[in-house]
DNA sequence: CGACACATGTAACACGTTACATGATTTG
DNA sequence: CAAATCATGTAACGTGTTACATGTGTCG
């Protein structure tokens, strides 16, 4: 839903065209999210089924065909406003799900499988960071604001992720210490502080 | 793709059917994300399809289909464990994209949406809180390992989105006062810190 | 026996994604 | 003119999701 209701919020903006309304997504997201051109017709189609929104005249000089929302469809956007994001609902975690059953399984080095994943997080970390520094050095206040916020709240993200894999690793050999059922878990020390500060407050 | 690897994980540990992935799966996550019946057997179909699992035979006299996995679905899996989940293609996050183009569109009460979602945040954050607690009493050392990593990364996460939405308060708190453009955005204050401790470390 | 729960399975649909086809305009 | 670019559009497929159909035990 997230395409659907992102190009329904860029045409309460104003209305636009398929191709604009990709390049406009994507820079309000720095890219982090590409999304494919077809996607963007696709989702219009769907859109226009709904009622949602409909094409403001035909193709202009250009062959190109502005879409504005539909009353509906300016609804559709208020409510989208006003409710709050349910996290009640969340969409499935891949690397949640990934580590909540690795424990299960035996035979898995856990342990690793954190390691792994810790190294790669950071490495991501370090990117954001430089692409943050980078953003904020070359404009002065062009409209980068929202791929800021977006830059941030992927900070924000991969922080508590790396928290996360220190306390499932610290957990993990209190559980090791408690239980020693079978395999390699080298005592990896407890490993339960660092990060204590980063980019976040 | 995370129900699908998801069952491959399940699978690795033993032969299992359908309706027991499915049990299986929801007790490890606690009912975090609902996995309807249908969708199991449709996985199943399409890993089978794909050559990654197999029946081990008919049904026993309950019905029952236990499935395992073939040689390259043990591969599969093999890789999973080994290769770190890629958080440069995250899945989109509909939060991050609301207000990342909410701060665009002219008319919109930015500062009421984060001060709406906080709430909504915080009110699932305390469920949360009270989840865990309720969860780490009743059982001594049973199996609900998986179950109390899922919540501590939910914690997380939800903490360090109030971080990202206190955050992105003060910026536009500081974005207004430098350039007043349209609308009512009475000085909220700054409201850096909070939460600077929590469930955290 | 009848109700209920368990278990498998399927049909239909939504969304996301990619690859490809087509036409128009610009530009070297 | 040829190549590149822009813009629209479509076909095909993958996953996720729900609703429904069917059969089979169990238990009051």
């Amino acid at each position: 839903m997230s395409i659907r209701r992102g190009l329904l919020a860029l045409l309460a903006r104003e209305p636009m065209y398929g191709a604009q309304l990709r390049s406009e997504f994507e820079s309000r997201t720095g890219g982090t999210w590409p999304l494919n051109v077809g996607q963007v017709y696709t989702t219009l189609a769907r859109l226009e089924r709904d009622g949602l929104v409909e094409a403001a005249g035909g193709a202009d000089e250009e062959g190109r065909i502005d879409y504005r929302l539909t009353d509906l469809g300016r609804t559709e956007v208020q409510l989208w406003w006003a409710a709050p994001v349910d996290r009640g609902d969340t969409p499935r975690d891949e690397l949640v799900i990934k580590l909540a059953l690795a424990v299960t399984v035996p035979g898995v080095d856990v342990q690793r499988i954190v390691q792994t994943q810790r190294t790669a997080t950071l490495r991501h970390l370090q990117d954001l960071t430089k692409l943050k520094r980078a953003t904020s050095d070359e404009a002065g206040d062009r409209n980068e604001l929202p791929w800021l916020l977006v830059l941030d709240n992927l900070v924000y993200a991969a922080e508590a992720e790396i928290r996360w894999l220190d306390h499932v690793e610290s957990r993990l050999a209190r559980e090791a210490t408690r239980a020693p059922k079978t395999h390699a878990l080298d005592t990896a020390g407890e490993r339960t502080d660092r990060f204590t500060e980063g980019a976040s407050r």
